[in-house]
DNA sequence: ACAGAGCATAAGTGATTGCGCATGTAGCCA
DNA sequence: TGGCTACATGCGCAATCACTTATGCTCTGT
């Protein structure tokens, strides 16, 4: 897919990297990221979701319209209470694969120490 | 890997998504995923990152400081010139992964739109 | 030592972000 | 209908962001 990215116009790409980026910011909040993770195998309502985070319920709301907004996320009414399930399902591998690069990065940081 | 996340306690998960927050803040940027895709598979210098981007010199050198500040890339001095490098290849495949999820999105919603 | 090339850094600015607080809205039950 | 629960939304504030302009630093060649 790299090759791909660099055969593009440069106009292209760069709106191609707009999108992406516009996923990244989705990701660049601690409490959005745990969202993310507390929704990955079940939807949950929002006074869940809200213990959990330890956070208020506007907060979460918040979070959760711009989760809406990206398509990330989905809403469904089940009586007085609002459920919210992740969209897309492999997002979580993605997220770990990065989290998974700052573990290397993290490694490398003690090992600079530890030898200090 | 979900799972081990799960089981944590809620402080260190919290730190976690800390951590990994920190590393989308560095993807969250047109340009700077624009750097990233740049030194895939081969390390430029700040000079060569400006014309690709094609903006000013400072600005090319704070998004580096930014990427070098987390780990993402390297700088090595070679004359006058400073070439960087990324550290982590497996990052771009990480963002490739997410530009996958994204381009289901956009699909999705080009469906909405034509069915209307 | 000096001039210039290549890059980093500092300061200022407008725009955006996350949050708390207050209020609005939708469904359930008496 | 009224009151309650669950959630969304609007507003204001402090903090952060990306960017431009100006300046400082570090090498190389003479």
């Amino acid at each position: 897919m790299v090759d791909q990215v660099s055969g593009l116009e440069p106009a292209l790409r760069a709106e191609l990297h707009e999108l992406t980026a516009s996923l990244c910011k989705a990701l660049n909040d601690p409490k959005r990221l745990m969202l993310i993770y507390a929704l990955a195998g079940q939807s949950r309502s929002v006074g869940e979701l809200c213990t959990m985070l330890e956070t208020t319920q506007p907060n979460v709301s918040q979070h959760l319209a711009m989760l809406k907004e990206r398509g990330i996320v989905d809403a469904t009414r089940r009586g007085t209470s609002i459920f919210y399930s992740l969209r897309y399902p492999q997002l979580v591998q993605a997220i770990d694969l990065l989290r998974g690069v700052m573990a290397d990065e993290v490694g490398r940081r003690q090992d600079l120490v530890s030898r200090a």
